[in-house]
DNA sequence: CGCCGTACGGTTTTT
DNA sequence: CCGTACGGCG
C-alpha cells in the first residue's frame, strides 16, 4: 500500500501537515485511524523522522497494537521502534527508567481498583470514619478526580468546602502516605507523578522533548487535565502536536475526561491547523441519519454533518420484548436468523449494552441457542481470585513492602496465620516502622530481637514458614524468569491440591485459570530474569487481558457501549433502549450527564456498518426487584420513516398473539420474537371488570396500568390460577 | 483458627 | 439476586 493513496483531500491535508499543532476533528467512521497510520508513515518516509522519535498515544493498548500493525503493513519492521501506548503505559515506562531521580522506587507496584479499595478501607478505619456514611469508592473517586487535576493532598484540602470534602481530604493525605510506604502507584499517580517529575526536573523534560519530535494523541476528547498537561510538556519544545478526536464521542467525563481539552485546543495552541473529517466510510445513510437525529438532541454541541457515498441501506430494526430474558431471546433469534441467511458470520455481529450486568441474560440465551459469543470485559481474567492471589505473590516477590499483597497471600493457602496473629505482627512491625515482611525478616534473622509483641510459638513458626517461602522465591527471582518462578511457587504451596480441595465445584476451572496464567508467564521467560517479573506485572496491571487468541474465532461480540468505542461491526444490536438503562437513571437529574448518555448512544449507533437493531424490554429485573422502564427518549428521536415497519420475528410466531414470557422462553427454539398489536393509550379495563382469558379462564380485574405504549393488567383469576399480571398487547383478554 | 450460617448492600461506564 | 462480611461454634 502506498502512503497517501486512497485518501480524500481532507485526509491528505491532515497527513501532510507535519509542522506545528494540528487538530483533527474526526466524525465516526471517517477513517481517522487510517489518517494517523498514514501520517506516521509520511513522517518517516517523506520527512525522514526516525520512528523512535514519534510518539502516538492511544486510548487502549489494543488500539496501540492495531496502530503498530497497520504502520508495519506500510513500512515493515521500522514500526517496531515507534513510541506507542496509552498514557498510563507510557508513564509507567518512563517512571521505571527515570523515577528514581524523583524518589520513586523502580520496583513500584501498580495498584488497581481492588487494591485501592482495600487500602482505603484501612485508611477509613484509622480515621474512625464510618464506611457506610462515606463509601470507600466515593472517596477514591474524589481523590482520583483531584489527582487528575494534579492536586496534591495539600492543594486539595485548600479547596475543600463541605464535610465530605473534609473527610476526603484527610483520607487523601493518609492514603497517599500509605501508598508511598507500600511503594505503590495508582493509575492516576502514573500520570501525575510523571508530570510533577518533569516539572521538577527541567533537564529531564528537555531530554524527552528533544528525543520526541512528534506527539500524536488519539481520542483526545477523553483526556483529562493531567494528561493534557503531560502532552503539553512533551510537545513543549517543537510544538509538533497532533490531536485527533470528536467531541460528540466524549463518554468518559466520569473518569475526569475534560472535553474542554479538545474544545479549547485552538485557543491553547495558537496557529493550530484544524482539519474536519466528515465523510463517513463506515455506515449506511440510514444509520447515520438515525445517529444524527439522536445527537442533535444535545444543546451544547457544534453541528457537524456526517455524510456517506453509500446508499440508504437497510432500515433500522426496533424490537420490543416483555422482559430482559425475552429481549435476550429476541437477540438470539435475530442472530440465528441472520446466520441462517448466510449473509453474515457471527463475527460480524455485536450486541451492545449500557451496563455489564445486562450481559448475563444475553450469555444465557446465546448459550442455549448454541451461538458462539465472546464477552469483552466482564469478569476479567485478572480479577479472578486465584489469579489475583498468585499475582499478589509475584508482586510481593518483586516489591516486598507491598502490604496489600502481603495481607492477601499471607494465609493462602491457609497456613495458620489468622487475624490475631496478623494483628500482632502488624502492631509490632508498625512500632519498628517496617513493612510486615521486613519485620518478618528481622524475626527470621535473629530470634531474639527487641520485640514487644506476644506471639504464640505456633503462630511464630507459621510466620517464619511464610518468610522462608517468600525469601526463597525472592532469591530465585534473581536467576529464574517469572514463568519458572511461578511454577516453583505453585509447587511449593501445593496450590493445585488446595484449589481442588477448597473449591470442589469449580476447582478444576480455577486450576485451568492458573495454568492459563502460567502460559502467560512463560511468555516472559525469553527476557532476562530481572526484567521478566516486572514486565509481566506491568502488563498485567495496564494491558487489558488479550482476547487475541480468540479474536479470529468467529463469534458474536458482547460488549458495553463504552468499550465499543473505536470498533465497528456490520451488525450492531443495542439492547436496553429504555429510560433508566440508556440513558442510565443515575443521569436523570443532571443535564450534563444526560448529554453524555446521548453521546454514548450515538457512539453505539455509529459502530454499525450495515444493520442497526434497537431493542428494549418492557420489564427488567435488577438486583432482585423488577422495574418497568419506559422506552428510551433516544428511541423516540429515531425518525419513524427509517424504522423497519415489518413486524419483528418469524411469521408463524406472529400468529399466536398470546405469549406468557416464562413459557415462551422454555419453548424449544426460544421463539420469543414478539409480535405486538397496537394498544390504546386509555385504560382498556377498570378495576372490577370481569374478563375472560384463553387459558386462565374467568377473572376480575384488580388494576389496569397504562404505560407509555402498553398496559399492564392485573387480574385475579378463579379456579386456582391466582393473581396474574398480564401485558395487554400480548394477553388475549376479553371483557365479559 | 477455620468453617459455616445469615444479613446486607450493591452495579453505570474503565486505563 | 448474588457475593461478601461478620458472628457463632467446633
Amino acid at each position: 500500500m502506498e502512503i497517501l493513496q486512497d485518501l480524500n483531500p481532507a485526509q491528505q491535508d491532515a497527513v501532510r501537515h507535519v509542522e506545528g499543532p494540528l487538530l483533527i476533528l474526526a466524525g465516526p467512521g471517517s477513517g481517522k485511524t487510517r489518517v494517523i497510520v498514514h501520517r506516521i508513515a509520511y513522517l518517516i518516509e517523506h520527512e525522514g523522522v526516525e520512528p523512535r522519535r514519534i510518539m502516538a498515544v492511544t486510548f487502549t493498548n489494543k488500539a496501540a497494537k492495531e496502530l503498530r500493525d497497520r504502520v508495519a503493513a506500510l513500512l515493515g519492521d521500522m514500526a517496531g521502534s515507534l513510541q506507542l501506548g496509552t498514557f498510563h503505559a507510557i508513564c509507567a515506562r518512563i517512571l521505571r527508567i527515570e523515577g528514581e531521580a524523583a524518589g520513586i522506587d523502580r520496583a513500584f507496584a501498580i495498584y488497581d481498583d481492588a487494591d485501592q479499595v482495600s487500602l482505603m478501607k484501612g485508611v477509613l478505619a484509622e480515621l474512625a470514619v464510618d464506611p457506610r456514611k462515606f463509601a470507600p469508592r466515593a472517596i477514591l473517586a474524589t481523590i482520583s478526580r483531584a489527582k487528575s487535576e494534579l492536586a496534591t493532598p495539600a492543594g486539595f484540602s485548600a479547596g475543600v468546602r463541605d464535610y465530605f470534602g473534609e473527610v476526603a481530604s484527610r483520607a487523601y493525605a493518609r492514603y497517599q502516605t500509605l501508598l508511598e510506604e507500600n511503594n505503590g502507584l495508582d493509575f492516576d499517580d502514573l500520570i501525575m507523578r510523571t508530570v510533577t517529575m518533569f516539572r521538577q526536573n527541567d533537564s529531564l523534560l528537555q531530554k524527552y522533548q528533544q528525543r520526541l519530535l512528534h506527539v500524536m494523541i488519539d481520542e483526545f476528547q477523553d483526556t483529562n487535565i493531567a494528561q493534557y498537561v503531560l502532552a503539553r510538556q512533551f510537545a513543549g519544545g517543537h510544538g509538533n502536536i497532533c490531536v485527533v478526536g470528536d467531541p460528540d464521542q466524549s463518554i468518559y467525563s466520569w473518569r475526569s475526561a475534560d472535553i474542554r481539552n479538545i474544545l479549547n485546543f485552538e485557543r491553547d495552541y495558537p496557529g493550530a491547523k484544524t482539519v474536519l473529517l466528515e465523510q463517513n466510510y463506515r455506515s449506511s445513510q440510514n444509520i447515520l441519519d438515525t445517529a444524527h437525529a439522536v445527537i442533535v438532541g444535545n444543546e451544547s454541541r457544534k453541528e457537524k454533518t456526517l455524510w456517506t457515498e453509500q446508499g440508504a441501506g437497510a432500515q433500522i430494526q426496533v424490537h420490543e420484548a416483555y422482559d430482559d430474558l425475552e429481549e435476550a431471546d429476541l437477540v438470539a433469534a435475530e442472530v440465528k436468523a441472520l446466520l441462517s441467511k448466510r449473509t453474515h458470520r457471527s463475527g460480524d455481529i455485536a450486541v451492545m449494552y449500557r451496563t455489564n450486568a445486562q450481559s448475563r441474560a444475553l450469555e444465557e440465551a446465546l448459550l442455549r441457542e448454541q451461538v458462539r459469543y465472546r464477552l469483552v470485559g466482564g469478569t476479567r481474567f485478572y480479577a479472578r481470585k486465584e489469579v489475583k492471589d498468585l499475582l499478589a505473590y509475584l508482586r510481593l516477590v518483586h516489591n516486598p513492602v507491598d502490604r496489600v499483597a502481603f495481607e492477601r497471600v499471607v494465609n493462602v493457602p491457609p497456613r495458620g496465620i489468622g487475624e490475631k496473629t496478623l494483628d500482632e505482627l502488624e502492631r509490632w512491625s508498625e512500632s519498628l516502622d517496617l513493612a510486615p515482611f521486613a519485620a518478618l525478616e528481622l524475626l527470621a534473622e535473629d530470634r531474639q530481637p527487641p520485640r514487644p509483641h506476644r506471639l504464640a510459638a505456633r503462630a511464630e513458626t507459621a510466620l517464619l514458614g511464610f518468610h522462608e517461602l517468600l525469601s526463597g522465591l525472592i532469591g530465585s527471582s534473581r536467576d529464574r524468569p517469572v514463568g519458572e518462578l511461578l511454577s516453583a511457587l505453585l509447587e511449593q504451596i501445593g496450590y493445585r491440591a488446595f484449589l481442588l480441595n477448597e473449591f470442589e465445584e469449580d476447582g478444576e476451572e480455577r486450576w485451568e485459570n492458573v495454568q492459563q496464567l502460567l502460559t502467560l508467564a512463560a511468555e516472559y521467560d525469553g527476557l532476562t530474569p530481572e526484567a521478566s517479573l516486572p514486565q509481566m506485572l506491568e502488563d498485567v496491571a495496564l494491558v487489558a487481558p488479550s482476547d487475541e487468541y480468540n479474536e479470529q474465532a468467529d463469534s458474536v461480540t458482547l460488549i458495553t457501549l463504552h468499550a465499543a468505542k473505536g470498533l465497528e461491526f456490520p451488525v450492531v444490536m443495542i439492547v436496553g433502549m429504555e429510560d433508566g438503562v440508556l440513558p442510565h437513571m443515575r443521569s436523570f437529574d443532571d443535564p450534563v450527564q444526560m448529554e453524555e448518555e446521548r453521546r454514548l448512544c450515538y457512539v453505539g449507533m455509529t459502530r454499525a456498518k450495515e444493520r442497526l437493531y434497537l431493542m428494549r424490554a418492557f420489564r427488567r429485573r435488577l438486583m432482585g426487584s423488577s422495574l418497568r422502564n419506559p422506552p428510551s427518549r433516544f428511541l423516540k428521536d429515531v425518525p419513524p420513516e427509517l424504522i423497519d415497519a415489518r413486524r419483528p420475528g418469524r411469521d408463524e410466531e406472529r400468529e399466536s398473539r398470546y405469549r406468557e414470557p416464562s413459557l415462551a422462553r422454555m419453548r424449544p427454539g426460544g421463539g420469543a420474537a414478539g409480535g405486538r398489536t397496537l394498544v390504546p393509550s386509555e385504560a382498556a379495563f377498570a378495576a372490577g371488570d370481569h374478563v375472560r382469558h384463553e387459558r386462565f379462564g374467568d377473572g376480575v380485574v384488580v388494576s389496569c396500568m397504562v404505560t407509555s405504549d402498553d398496559q399492564e393488567v392485573t387480574v385475579a383469576f378463579g379456579n386456582g390460577s391466582g393473581v396474574k399480571k398480564l401485558l395487554l398487547s400480548y394477553a388475549p383478554l376479553e371483557k365479559v
